[in-house]
DNA sequence: TTGTATGCGTTATCAA
DNA sequence: TTGATAACGCATACAA
């Protein structure tokens, strides 16, 4: 990759500027800014000429410029794992929404995962002013905490809930989540677990998972070791080519686990290919409820997160933040387990 | 919603600026800036020592300064109609990692299928110096053109090709790819059609697919208003919707074509409520070729668009663009179908 | 090779 | 209620 900045562009036909907007209605600049700030500052008759020389002109204020001499943006950035699926769309979107109802702009980036690149993308949010900041996930570098602390920006982390972690964070406990799916795939009579997950070094979320179920295990007075977990990368011919992994071991689980409902569907499609029936052979499940699971075939038995409503609340904490009317507290929020056909009793089971 | 913007938040601890790291290495601010933009100016020996400062100090440039100052952003903005889905994600991804390597910051915001939120967004990219922008689709108010017209503001158009329209395009030809599969459809022996759409009104790209699919009708002697079409929101419990509305009317559709897969998806799912078989009973063909395509039961008929080229070659036309390389000229790419299980013969056809 | 000085477009302080 | 004017943090002619 080449990171070299580009050279020198064209320069663009420039906007015109309070300075115009001020001398064509013959007031001043502060005025100006005035009338589009507080606008009961200033009378009505001057305000009305201002503005119609606004519309006149066609003037829109300069963000930059106005970023740097209020020392604020009104916008507030999120850095996602990725993109390319539906697990954080719908509660980013909820998120945006809350933020646009508030006077909000959100600014998106992705760290595909990488915990070097989080790194990067929150020093951009930081230098492009962002005035608070949502980040995914607990997992992430001292030094990095550290420098949202010195710059006192209110940060919150979405998708995992842990008091006890360094920042305040909306979410669930995806120890407890994984284990209560877990129990209940005990309860179906399965004793040889498979688990497909994620990359756990970087990804507390993951490991959070992988611990849920061997709770669940120890629970039930089995062998947490005796749960075989493979990690793989994010995306459905992962999960299909771990799955085959899982199944080539003996003895050959009766039950695969999956982090979320990519790997999962992954898995349905491998078991396809292996001529596996499920959940006759074997069960699948899920972990997020996005749509796919209910797509799948058969429909995916998974963890339901309310996304939209972690979205929603995450953005109404933050924005209170903003305004000085609280402190980010951590708030913890309820999954469930949504039983469809992709579990089902283990073989030899009545 | 209340648009407000928020009263006054609280003044955050301030960043290390240019001057105290030009003090902290005993040199000028436009040193320090030389260091960080052209190194190369500056001698080896004050380099280091400023690099020194940089790091001890943690400094990082504030963007909108830098931004004000050099009236250039190294930022380009793109306005996709929505994120909730996989139809943008895997071009936008490629769009953005191709500007990333050229050291160049992808500004996201979506529409959410909105004429109007979209010409909000473009005016808020433009305040935000925006140095170019992607947008989808030939559809929006001539305002809108005019504005990037005056301001210079190199402005390339995705997922649709019309070397006529206003704005210089990359894509595909949204009428001649879906009249394709039209003949292939009726090649099948279909020749009672129902189509469901997205919403036209504000949306060139389903305009021209049902105009191509009214084309390959016309190609084959049949009437083109015969064409029984269902204009719908985005979602796959909309495709379902439309399908039954469609599957009530008479004579009854053998073949349903839709205006991209996550409709067809929600058609598959309405057809198999129903009780009829894809495609004993009845076709079902998508546009896109997105993932879901591929889980689809029965995997999905479709017209595959290279997305991540796509996404790819629009990053770097604007960057030549920028680096004064070259102009905008509108590029055609090609489509292809893909042919699977959901596209049978017609019932009564051996 | 480095420093000085000015301007970028806005907000905000202080007077008037 | 309005107007000067000084920041805001950086880039960049121009000078040294």
């Amino acid at each position: 990759m080449d990171h070299t900045p580009p050279s020198h562009a064209k320069r663009r036909a420039s906007a015109p500027t309070l300075a115009d907007v001020a001398s064509h209605a013959n007031v001043s600049t502060a005025t100006v800014s005035r009338c589009l700030n507080e606008p009961e500052r200033v009378v009505a008759e001057t305000r009305t000429r201002v503005m119609a020389a606004v519309v006149e002109l066609g003037y829109a204020p300069n963000f930059n410029a106005r970023a740097l001499a209020a020392r604020r943006t009104n916008t507030i950035g999120v850095i996602i794992p990725t993109m390319e699926n539906a697990i954080f769309a719908r509660g980013i979107q909820a998120f945006q929404e809350e933020l646009g109802s508030h006077g909000f702009t959100l600014l998106i980036a992705s760290s595909s995962y990488s915990e070097e690149l989080e790194a990067e993308q929150i020093q951009t949010l930081v230098a492009r002013g962002a005035d608070a900041l949502l980040l995914i996930g607990h997992h992430r570098d001292t030094k990095i905490v550290d420098l949202l602390r010195r710059r006192e920006l209110p940060t919150l982390v979405a998708w995992a809930f842990n008091p006890a972690a360094p920042l305040p964070s909306i979410g669930f406990d995806n120890c407890e989540a994984m284990a209560g799916l877990g129990q209940l795939v005990i309860q179906y009579g399965h004793r040889n677990l498979g688990f497909i997950s994620a990359h756990t070094a970087a990804n507390d979320r993951a490991r959070d998972r992988v611990r849920g179920v061997k709770l669940a295990m120890s629970e039930a007075g089995m062998d947490p070791n005796g749960l075989r977990v493979i990690e793989t990368d994010y995306g459905i011919e992962c999960g299909a080519t771990a799955f085959k992994q899982l199944m080539a071991s003996t003895p050959r689980p009766t039950a695969v686990l999956c982090g979320n409902d990519v790997l999962a569907v992954g898995a349905q499609r491998a078991a396809k290919e292996m001529g596996l029936a499920v959940p006759a052979d074997v069960s699948i499940t899920g972990f997020d409820d996005i749509e796919l699971a209910l797509l799948a075939d058969p429909p995916l038995t998974t963890v339901h997160v309310p996304h939209r409503e972690m979205g929603r609340r995450a953005a109404r904490m933050l924005i209170e933040m903003l305004e000085g009317q609280s402190v980010l507290q951590s708030v913890k929020l309820e999954t469930d387990i949504r039983v469809r056909q992709s579990l089902g009793a283990a073989p030899g089971i009545g």
